[in-house]
RNA sequence: GGGGGAUUAGCUCAGUUGGGAGAGCGUCUGGCUGGCAGCCAGAAGGUCAGGGGUUCAAGUCCCCUAUCCUCCA
């Protein structure tokens, strides 16, 4: 895009105002007040939308896990795909935004270039059905030239518009007056969403876009895209865009790029917001920050992927091995790498998330809550990081010892793929060390073997880009969703609105004993449908004549989704049932749910404020716990953490809730976890006075009534998280009663007091271990001895040659005898055999005297073998050999001592 | 989801067509010795991750499982 139109002098004498300043390096423009600050520019952007009747809404999180189709946000309109294709009925119609995204698309060139980034922000404003074209171009404009607002000089602006976009063109040119040479008509690679759609595809929602961009002396930069969703496509041209009956606007506006235009910087990493992290960073790497340079391209790009990955962490996304943990792993190694390149040998990128959270404290005051937890996550990476590394280097060391050897010079792709792909060790590295022991390293094959390893690894399973639509998705149009009673009561009366079967919707059903379980949607519910780690409710629903049997409860946005079966009558659309929850069930749900929060102030108690909370799951009288921690937890602290709870638990507390926005939550310091979009109105569930945290779970209303908590597993689910398994209630009593049980046995078995089982069982593991020591010692040696073997040892040409059964001669005592013979005398060549059960063991050995002269002990014993039925081999000093046939082995012996007549003979 | 690799003494690791489980550090014992990893001698310590298979014979080859590392999606 840069560089697209001519510079824009057009009506200018090349003077005045214009002119660059002299003054300072990277101002291309004199600004007629101070430069606007980035901050500045986010809030006047939503400010002035929502005098536009915008709502502003908050940023979506990062990481959105409501969406499978993508692994991060990649534009400001992801929080709104639903209402853009109708999904669900609308509490507004405009809205402003300005979205936190990620994008790696353009990984590799982030910091080459002055616009990319992987972390970026984006501003935006929405309308779903309600202002299209006209507005839309008409506020942009206003925006970016009012005095009020941005105040930019009119005559540094142009636009584009989609070739046969003829009613924005219009709006552009008659009502805005931009004279012509200023709106650039475009073809559908540039300026249609998606890309090429209306030759290319895909089907569906799609629109003609029209974007602004902002000339300097030396180029342009788009600053805002404009997006009319107005069709669907349906097939392949022509006349296969269908016009929408609801036309939506989408637009997007960089932060970055808009600042750095309103700053007059030549780069978005010289904006206030960005500048002093690319100086910071240079800081803790030693050097000075210098544009042009190679080493400034580097610390551009460790600013912007330690911004990246501080956002990421502080939602607790970990560097990991999959999907978009790998992401921010492969981000965080990318900037260790280009410190380590700039010459640190330490870990440092940890060091800059302080000023991460400075320089965006305004917009997200949030940051910093979690700014140490992100270090520390940080600093572990790096030290990972450096540890792969050094185990890299051992093995490149050994490469190049052997290259040497060979007399090769070019480190092979392969290697280096090899190297890479398999142990982690980057290939920049490589080269730079292959260089240093001057050899040639081998890109193209590198690149080659990687692009091949990319095919092996396969395409993986393909995410679904769309979802599915539902039957539920006609229910949203219609309804804002199940009006959940459940925290105060186990039954209500309610009204069937909704029967799904085999993804349909039916008016009713009357299948007794159908195989898949069918959905039911009721007006109001007790069943708590699966959320925030804690199962679904069962029970039952029973109208007049009809009794349904609920198996489990999901959720569905807002709705409530009533799974399993009908056992009798027939249930129809708008009947009216009891609804009544399996309460005995739900009572252990409760108490496992309310031990969760117990547990988790227990664990940050006892291990510190970073033991938070990564994922739970809360079954009946069950529960698993995930929390970030750097270590196994020992015995004694599983000791302490349930001794604690149990504490709080007899200490009787009372459990709280009550609804808040959620501002005043945070406030009352209520523990809530940043991966997660919260709605406007929060539950907040305190006990006593230890606990608030932010939950939609059902809870006791003391927690006494848990009864008993015991962990049963602590284990590691990735690196830096601990998992811990526990049972509540009556689950943790019967538990305990089974190992009482268990070990009443072994007590009884031992016939010891249980309090003395563990040293009688070392006494006894000592003693078995004893035992099988001395029977080794002792076997096959009581009769034979290496004296007795060489007393009956017959003479050939100068050796001694032992051929003998040695009854239950295991293989090692028999190489010990052979060891003796040949320690002690003569040159001797000794071959011992046993019987065992049904096979035959056979050890031969020679003294070194005999090997030179050419006799292998190996062809011996596998001659004498061949006689049992068997074969063998080994060295030429010492070999061993089995066989079949225990019956033959004297006549093995007799072929034993003819072979090494034969072999002794021919010896040199 | 897929590819590659690892798992051997308390720790770091070696173990090469399948044939006697090793080194360095650490620990213990004895001796020598004024230093920063002091030196010498000796010893203890192993279900070669677990399970199955091939073989006369498996740390080594094949299959499965677990855990970890690593790359790709």
């Amino acid at each position: 895009m840069i560089g697209r139109f001519p510079p824009a002098k057009q009506g200018t004498s090349g003077s005045g105002a214009y002119r660059a300043s002299s003054s300072a390096a990277g101002f291309r423009c004199p600004m007629r007040h101070p430069a606007m600050k980035t901050d500045e520019l986010r809030e006047k952007y939503l400010a002035f939308f929502e005098s536009k009747g915008c709502v502003r809404r908050p940023s979506d999180v990062l990481v959105p896990r409501w969406d499978p189709s993508v692994l991060f946000t990649p534009a400001g309109m992801n929080q709104f795909k639903d209402h853009f294709l109708g999904k669900v009925k609308l509490e507004f119609t405009r809205a402003t935004t300005c979205q936190k995204c990620l994008r790696t698309g353009d990984i590799d060139n982030v910091g080459r270039t002055a616009y990319h980034h992987t972390f970026f922000e984006m501003l935006g404003n929405f309308s779903f059905g309600d202002y299209f074209k006209r507005d839309a171009i008409h506020w942009a404009w206003e925006f970016l030239t009012s005095p009020k607002w941005l105040a930019l000089p009119a005559a540094r602006l142009t636009a584009s518009v989609y070739v046969d976009d003829l009613e924005a063109a219009k709006i552009w040119l008659d009502e805005i007056k931009l004279p012509s040479s200023k709106v650039e008509r475009m073809g559908e690679d540039d300026n249609f969403w998606p890309a090429g759609a209306p030759s290319q595809g895909p089907d569906g929602v799609c629109g003609p876009c029209s974007e602004v961009f902002y000339h300097t002396d030396t180029g342009s930069v788009e600053i805002w895209n404009l997006v009319f969703t107005q069709f669907n496509r349906v097939g392949n041209p022509p006349s296969n865009l269908r016009p929408l009956p609801s036309k939506n606007i989408d637009t997007g506006m960089g932060l970055e790029r808009s600042a750095s235009v309103l700053q007059g910087v030549d780069s978005n990493f010289h904006i206030d917001i960005l500048r002093p992290l690319v100086e910071a960073a240079g800081e803790v790497c030693g050097i000075r920050y210098d544009p042009t340079s190679e080493h400034g391209r580097r610390l551009r790009r460790i600013a912007d992927h330690v911004r990246a990955c501080t956002f990421a962490i502080h939602e607790d996304v970990y560097p990991g091995p999959k999907a978009e943990k790998y992401v921010i792993k492969r981000l965080l190694r990318r900037a260790v790498l280009d410190g380590h390149q700039i010459g640190l040998r330490k870990r440092f990128l940890h060091l800059l998330v302080p000023k991460v959270v400075e320089l965006m404290r305004n917009p997200y005051p949030e940051l910093r809550e979690t700014a140490t937890r992100v270090a520390g996550v940080i600093e572990k990476e790096e030290s990972n990081f450096f540890s792969t590394i050094d185990a890299g280097l051992d093995r490149i060391e050994r490469l190049f010892r052997d290259m040497s050897k060979s007399g090769r010079v070019m480190v092979a792709g392969e290697e280096a793929a090899d190297m890479y792909t398999t142990h982690g060790f980057p290939p920049e590295l490589f080269e730079t060390l292959a260089a240093e022991h001057n050899f040639v390293f081998d890109w193209q094959g590198y690149r080659a073997a990687m692009e091949q390893h990319g095919i092996e690894s396969g395409a993986g399973t393909k995410t679904e880009l769309f979802r599915r639509s539902h039957p539920i998705d006609a229910l949203k149009k219609a309804m804002h969703g199940t009006d959940f009673r459940g925290y105060e009561t186990l039954q209500t009366q309610s009204r069937v609105v909704g029967i799904i079967v085999q993804d349909k919707l039916c008016d009713f059903v009357d299948e007794v004993g159908h195989g898949q379980p069918i959905t039911i949607v009721l007006d109001k519910t007790p069943f708590y449908g699966e959320s925030g780690g804690q199962v679904g409710d069962a029970g039952e629903l029973v109208g007049d004549g009809f009794r349904f049997e609920v198996i489990d409860s999901q959720r569905d946005g807002s709705f409530v989704l009533h799974l399993g079966h009908l056992r009798s009558g027939v249930i129809r659309q708008g009947a009216t049932v009891t609804a009544r929850v399996d309460g005995e069930r739900r009572a252990g749900i409760v108490r496992a749910h309310s031990a969760t929060h117990i547990l988790h102030h227990a664990l940050r108690k006892h291990l510190g404020q970073h033991a938070q909370q990564q994922g739970s799951k809360v079954d009946r009288d069950w529960l698993r716990f995930d929390f970030a921690n750097p270590r196994p937890l020992t015995r004694e602290d599983i000791r302490s953490i349930e001794n604690n709870v149990n504490a709080l638990i007899t200490a009787a507390e009372p459990v709280h809730w009550s609804t808040m926005p959620i501002a005043e939550a945070r406030k009352l310091g209520a523990m809530m976890l940043f991966g997660e979009k919260y709605p406007d109105d929060v539950r907040v569930v305190a006990m006593g006075d230890f606990s608030k945290e932010l939950c939609g779970g059902t809870h006791l209303a003391n927690t006494g009534q848990t009864g008993l908590f015991k962990i049963v597993g602590e284990e590691s689910v990735a690196a830096g998280t601990r998992r811990i398994t526990a049972i509540t209630g009556p689950a943790a009593l019967v538990k305990v009663q089974e190992q009482e049980e268990a070990l009443a046995e072994v007590a009884a078995i031992l016939k010891a007091p249980a309090a003395e089982i563990p040293a009688r069982v070392a006494a006894l593991a000592k003693e078995v271990r004893d035992l099988k020591k001395q029977a080794a010692r002792t076997a096959g040696g009581g009769e034979v001895s290496a004296e007795t073997l060489l007393a009956e040892a017959e003479s050939v040409a100068g050796a001694k040659v032992v051929v003998a059964e040695v009854s239950g001669g295991t293989p090692p005592v028999m190489r010990q005898l052979i060891d003796q013979m040949r320690r002690k005398g003569p040159p001797t060549a000794a071959l011992l055999a046993s019987r065992e059960q049904d096979k035959v063991v056979l050890v031969a050995g020679i003294s070194r005297e005999l090997e030179a002269k050419g006799v292998h002990a190996g062809n011996w014993v596998r001659a004498a073998a061949e006689a049992v039925g068997g074969s063998g081999g080994g060295r030429a000093d010492m070999a061993q050999a089995g066989g079949k046939e225990p019956d033959k082995l004297p006549a093995a012996l007799e072929k034993a001592r003819e072979a090494i007549h034969e072999q002794l003979a021919h010896a040199r």
